[in-house]
DNA sequence: CTGGATTCCTGCTTGC
DNA sequence: TGCAAGCAGGAATCCA
């Protein structure tokens, strides 16, 4: 990547996987579905944050699956074997040719495939990390609903707003609701909604709760079709920067104009993370 | 159960 | 110029 790319890109330049970022990387990868895992890397033992069982039990298994689930990467390897991948803050999954040089700094495991390919899992911040999981279901128990399917309605919304103190943002980002929604998509969503960031999620009315509803699924759909927001770091699994970025009305852009309506967009601490929006037209 | 605070970690930014 | 300090941020964990 060239200077000019961060020149456009303004100064808040972080690497925010959220379900946008998970859903491309699972796309780009889907050629490796069926490939057997001839062996697996592991450069830091306390990358994998679970055991289910030995690490060792991957080795040639195929890779029936890509699936995603909120902001986590699923590798279905036959039953009661499943990798899964949680990028963090700063992880990164993508392929490599099995000889291309490894320079990145921060590489915890390295799954070698049995299709000319490997694949890279790396994360500087560490928050991210790797789980050896035999029951699907019962790791995403507490998951709350996929914000794209069906079942994620603007009355569900309602209902699961009613009583709720904590402002809205942190309910979105609670994961346990709702899930998949990170601090981009929690903020583009309540601009694109008209809805304050801070209010109570329980003062929502059924038509704001509508409102935010069909927000969140357009908001997360454009930025798949877009591949993903790329602010500096992020890459799909095929190395690709995303294009979404273009698209975001108020995340980053503090201090600029509101698209909508012209007045400066402000930025504040809500939920103890950075929340952009408009004054003016979030009520 | 709910909501708020704390913790983990590195790299970038800020300030002297 | 160089170095120390500040800070961001997902989600698990702890506490009242």
């Amino acid at each position: 990547m060239g200077e000019t790319d961060r020149i456009v890109l303004g100064e808040e330049e972080t690497y925010l996987p959220e379900l946008p970022e998970v859903e491309s990387v699972r796309r780009s990868l889907i050629a490796n579905q069926g490939a057997k895992i001839k062996a697996i890397e592991l450069n830091r033992e306390d990358i994998v944050r679970r055991h289910d069982f030995a690490i060792d039990r991957l080795q040639d298994k195929n890779i029936r699956e890509f699936s995603r689930r909120g902001k986590y990467l699923i590798l279905n390897l036959g039953p009661g074997y499943n990798l899964i991948i949680h990028l963090g803050m700063s992880g990164r999954f993508y392929q490599l040719n099995e000889d291309s040089d490894i320079t990145a700094k921060h590489v915890h495991a390295v799954i070698w495939l049995d299709n000319g390919k490997k694949l890279v899992y790396e994360d500087p911040r560490r928050f991210g990390g790797l789980y050896l999981i035999k029951n699907r279901k019962q790791f995403f128990n507490r998951m709350g609903v996929e914000p794209l399917t069906k079942e994620f309605t603007p009355a569900y919304l309602h209902k699961i707003t009613r009583n709720r103190k904590i402002a809205i943002k942190s309910f979105l980002l609670s994961q346990n609701q709702v899930c998949g929604i990170g601090n981009i998509y929690a903020d583009e969503s309540l601009h694109l909604a008209g809805i304050r960031p801070d209010r109570p999620a329980g003062s929502l009315t059924a038509g704001e709760a509508e409102r935010l509803c069909q927000a969140i699924k357009k908001v997360l759909q454009q930025s798949i079709d877009s591949q993903g927001t790329t602010f500096r770091d992020y890459r799909n699994g095929l190395n690709q920067e995303g294009g979404n970025q273009s698209n975001l009305q108020v995340y980053g852009k503090d201090k600029e104009q509101c698209p909508n309506c012209g007045e400066v967009i402000c930025k504040q601490t809500i939920g103890g993370r950075g929340t952009h929006f408009c004054e003016k037209c979030q009520k």
